[in-house]
RNA sequence: GGAGGGAUGACAGAGCGGCCGAAUGUACCGGUCUUGAAAACCGGCGUGGGCUUGCCCACCGUGGGUUCAAAUCCCACUCCCUCCGCCA
């Protein structure tokens, strides 16, 4: 959410940032008259209920002195202010409501550092990143034996099962099977393990109420991508942004204690609607997947490092699995609506010849702090709004897909990164079923 | 799923129709005393909103209701605890 105060005192300058997302500045207008109207009718409403305060206060003086005439003419008197107070407030709260659902419905204002652009072809890159680049290596030309779809190898290797997925729970929703499943085990151990240097690990619910929701700016805009389960009221959570920036809603943190860092790895879910046909093949995009977040609370001055130590982060994964990426600064059009500064990571997968989003790493200043109301006690004994960060590091259905499709050798075999060994209980190399 | 008990400020805990934004204790902050500390004593100590910055309004789990007046009475819900049932 917004800062109302802020639109209040400086619209021009609010409204100005907010075209560069694309928002009309009547959205906002619509904002600050039904503010005003709000201000006008809640003064009212207030004056009024403190006339019956203050009568009813004279009733229970004249009861205790037994004057009952008195008492009963008071009472009378406040009964009719209590009607007109009654009506004052029904409409108060119409407006706030009102109020409330159009502010709900705005998007972040976007950083002045976010490039201008209206969507994804204006994003701008930064840099790109391959194995020997620091050594002056020019960028990888991939073999013809890397240049098999995921889905391809995936098969051939007995390690990724869609049409089984799809029979259980529909298209979208892949079946690991084999050293594949243990791959994505293997990946997500490896980074929470890089991660729990500095931030703690947490398993939270795959499922949150509507109020958690609202809380990161999911609802009430993006109901249409997610799961709901209506009987029980509950959302499946499409990433674990949702369940992280609900864990301190409504609390006053203490200066001392932040940034309070938070990784997590969940299931993630999402609906993809209207997404079905193009770019849908594998696992390119799917209803479910597993991510490891790193997340934020801090405060405004330590949000830039905070934004930077996860870039970083989620950076030094994709090196040390060798995978070919990019980074990209997202443009104010493309940027998503809680966020005020985006970075995405997108990975090189030569089989499908794509560049594959992972991550996105981003800074969403006070706009979901507020909506969750998540604060912090100064040194002066003031209250403020936390700032929130976060990012993936990674989204490993799509880092899966490029790493089988990277490190497919000549003889179909896939050679696993050095750093996974570890992980797959040694298994180097994931070879064709022969049984 | 069934039965019972509970939810009040940072914490503990009183209040059970009006003088209650709320006793008391602890913690915390400031002061007196002290070489210093402790103790003792004194003072302060929730959050948010509105505007004429001094006042007003809201908040005692959540939402509704009764009343001139609700932390207090009534209804529904949520969460926690105990017991039973079921179950990884």
């Amino acid at each position: 959410m917004i800062d109302l105060v802020q639109l209040r005192r400086e619209p021009d300058v609010v409204k100005a940032a907010m075209a560069r997302r694309g928002v009309s500045s009547g959205a906002m207008d619509a904002v600050l008259a039904l503010d005003l109207q709000h201000r006008g009718l809640l003064q009212e409403a207030e004056r009024l209920r403190a006339e019956v305060k203050f009568l009813s206060r004279l009733v229970g003086e004249a009861r205790r002195e037994k004057d009952v005439a008195t008492a009963e003419q008071l009472a009378a008197k406040s009964r009719v202010v209590g009607e007109e107070e009654r009506q004052a407030t029904e409409a108060t709260a119409r407006v706030e409501t009102l109020l409330r659902a159009q502010l709900l419905a705005l998007p972040n204002v976007p950083s002045p550092d976010a490039p201008d652009g209206v969507d994804e072809k204006d994003n701008v890159e930064l840099r790109r990143w391959w194995v020997g680049m620091d050594e002056g290596r020019a960028f990888p030309t991939y073999e013809p034996f890397q240049r098999v779809a995921h889905w391809d190898i995936g098969l051939e290797l007995g390690i990724l099962d869609l049409e089984t997925g799809a029979k259980i729970a529909g298209s979208m929703f892949p079946l690991f099977r084999g050293d594949g499943a243990r791959l994505l085990r293997a990946l997500g151990s490896y980074a929470l393990d890089q991660h729990c240097d500095a931030y703690e690990e947490i398993r939270p619910p795959s499922f949150a109420l509507t109020e958690t929701m609202m809380a990161t700016g999911h609802l009430p805009k993006s109901a249409d991508d997610m799961y709901a389960i209506e009987r029980d009221g509950l959302w499946a959570i499409p990433t674990a942004e949702v369940p992280l920036t609900s864990m301190h809603r409504g609390q006053i943190l203490d200066e001392s204690s932040l940034p309070i860092r938070l990784t997590a790895q969940t299931a993630c879910f999402r609906r993809e609607a209207g997404a079905a046909g193009r770019d849908t093949r594998g696992l390119l995009r799917v209803h479910e997947f597993d991510k490891v977040e790193l997340f934020a609370y801090c405060t405004p001055d330590q949000a830039e490092a905070a934004h930077a130590d996860i870039l970083r982060r989620a950076e030094r994964l994709l090196q040390a699995l060798g995978l070919t990426y990019r980074l990209l600064d997202l443009c104010c059009g493309d940027l998503g609506t809680s966020s005020a500064r985006t970075i995405d990571l997108d990975v090189f997968s030569p089989g499908v010849d794509r560049w594959l989003e992972v991550s996105s790493v981003s800074w969403f200043r006070d706009f979901q702090a507020r909506r969750a109301n998540v604060r912090y006690r100064k040194d002066d004994g003031t209250t403020a709004l936390v700032h929130t960060v976060n990012g993936s590091a990674l989204a490993w259905a799509r880092i899966w897909a490029a790493l089988v499709e990277t490190y497919r050798h000549a003889d179909g075999s896939v050679h696993l990164p050095e750093v996974l060994a570890p992980y797959m209980g040694g298994v180097a190399t994931i070879l064709p079923r022969t049984s």
